[in-house]
DNA sequence: TTGTAAGCGTTATCAA
DNA sequence: TTGATAACGCTTACAA
């Protein structure tokens, strides 16, 4: 008997190979290799007892051999670059990467992970696994106005898609395409996106529709692409209704629930503070709804409170919140269909994902004389 | 000129591999992989040359040939089973992870990430790992109390971590060692730990000093080890005091909001409802918050309230809630440390990892008659 | 339809 | 101290 702490790594335990299964079906190691990728030139029958064999032994192909030979890793990567404080209570990213996985495991892809400090890190991170021949092409998440990242990426010749859309939407901003459109955004990259635009429209259909026309806008990271997206996009919408820029506005933030409070604080202490707020994430609205809390001014009835993003967190509070609610692993499914079809060769374009809903709740009302 | 679509897919880029090394540095194949590995036999002449052409040409070793010839993939794999919703709002995972890359990135070591929507898939998974040679060892997390992974992958003889211990520690519960332990309280794998014994102890310290005698815990999943250490903690320190299991004890949930404030409605309506609650982690804390201020409860007046790990959202509620604060990325570098020491022949062991403390803030204080 | 053989980029084993 | 040379497991021309 060996010792207990050395049971775990005692058993080499074989990995079966093609040799093994060409040799127990009879064939050549070529034929099984035809056989298993569903290449033509073998017949049906010689292929049904690769495969039988290849299930019976329970086989799998090595990936290093894989990807030494066939020249695909076999992997996709996706680098967060974030502040290791700033990692946040946010839903969002662990969605996203559930849903792209959903797509990539039915192809037996498996996705490198990897959460970074800032986003030279994450440019040296490509570097590396380009040269390292880790992945065959990488999710960009986080795009921003200034971005680096799609240029490296081109340059390399790694593959890529933007999550999360370009600063600059089509020419008209307010109609961009539904459908899936051949004119890239980007003039590097395939790039899948919301429509904060629209999303944005909604939200203030709906608070301009109660009757408010003081509203601000507590953004995020000023850098952040959809940041610029949403703030553009309110300044439409205002000008459209003929409101002063004055009381309808955006803020920025780095998306912490200190910077949200501080930013609620500050406008609420303002002569003519705004009658609705609408925040860039849940954590925001939350500290905000609790720093009105804190004051005593009544939610909604003196203040309207709107969440970009539905969470846990917006149904906890009181009142619960009224929130823009959209579907991040559909989002993420999209955005790993369109790296693999640009792996597959297709072309480079923009695709929208599904348009978010507000899901109103009981933070938002007509609003009363303070 | 290329039409623009096609931009990013021209380019090959060749990667340059050792044997441009080799021919610029007009030394063998071998000689450069010596030099480049830190083995003896090349001359120190030698070895700075081509570790300065390597420099140059940026070279790095190709991972998918050095996993086929090394036998070692480079990479190691985490897999997280969760049902699609309850992935919820926790900052934990992505907080450990980040910890694991710390250590990981430094070693050039990749880390395959899944999220997956039961056991059975992450044991599958593990088997897919295996066969492909994806990974070198895997980072087992949400260990239960009859887990059939450790075994699995004893069985396969894939190397692992198991992070957040065991359902029974040691003989003496609450004496466990601080120290890294030869012993492995696990019979199969390596395994970190929290101490949640310490930790519930110390929460009860603090609310048993406060004057409470009717302490409910509103427990996370039930098959989980860590439940049960906490559960069994719990009812150790309500015998030491001499406490009623009846009104000191454990309820389970599925750490969503909604069961939180299902099981505190139910709490709040018994007859001698209990003056104290634990809350397994933040987002059921805050749920409960709100269920007590739905029913104009005072928190801390009638019911002091405290939250098992520590994030913004209980900084944003009113009040602030007392939270137990644990090092998160800390506890991922630990587990990683000891999965490459695994890796690197290390025995099996039992580490345990920094005693969180207790945060005091507004949600606790001395019980008032209701 | 099948089998043979070369090659992918490393590491490792030999002689020289 | 070096430089050929053979693995590693797979894909893929090319022959049979």
């Amino acid at each position: 008997m060996t010792a207990p702490g050395e049971a775990a790594r005692r058993k080499p335990a074989r990995r079966p190979t093609i040799k093994d299964i060409a040799r127990r079906a009879g064939v050549s190691e070529s034929a099984v290799s035809f056989a298993l990728n569903d290449r033509p030139g073998v017949s049906p029958d010689t292929r049904a007892r690769v495969r039988r064999v290849a299930e019976e032994l329970g086989w799998q192909a090595n990936s290093a051999a894989r990807a030494l030979s066939g020249e695909r890793a076999g992997a996709l990567g996706l680098v967060l670059a974030r502040p290791a404080q700033t990692l946040g209570v946010e839903s969002f990213f662990l969605q996203l990467v559930s849903g792209i996985q959903e797509v990539l495991s039915a192809r037996q892809i498996a996705l490198l992970f990897q959460v970074v400090g800032d986003l030279d890190t994450e440019c040296a991170l490509y570097r590396r696994w380009w040269a390292e021949r880790r992945v065959d092409g990488v999710l960009v998440v986080d795009p921003r106005t200034e971005d680096p990242r799609p240029e490296l990426l081109a340059a390399l010749g790694l593959q890529a898609v933007v999550v999360g859309g370009p600063a600059t939407p089509g020419p008209d901003p307010s109609e961009p395409p539904v459908e899936p459109s051949a004119d890239p955004v980007h003039p590097l990259l395939s790039t899948v996106w919301a429509d904060d635009a629209k999303a944005m429209a909604r939200i203030l259909d709906h608070l301009y529709g109660l009757g408010h026309r003081r509203i601000v806008h507590i953004a995020g990271l000023p850098g952040l692409a959809h940041t610029a997206r949403r703030i553009r996009s309110l300044r439409t919408e205002a000008d459209r209704r003929g409101l002063d820029h004055r009381h309808v506005h955006s803020v920025t933030t780095d998306y912490s629930d200190a910077e949200g409070a501080e930013a609620t604080r500050r406008l609420l202490d303002a002569t003519r503070a705004p009658t609705a707020i609408i925040y860039d994430n849940d954590v925001m609205a939350v500290a905000g709804t609790s720093v009105a809390a804190g004051r005593g001014i009544p939610v909604p009835g003196a203040l309207s409170i709107v969440a970009w993003d539905d969470s846990a967190l917006c149904r906890v509070t009181h009142p619960r919140l009224t929130a823009l609610v959209r579907d991040t692993p559909g989002f993420g499914r999209l955005a790993a269909q369109e790296l693999l079809a640009v792996l597959d060769g297709g072309p480079l374009r923009t695709v929208q994902g599904e348009l978010p809903h507000l899901e109103a709740r009981e933070s938002t009302a007509p609003p009363t004389p303070r």
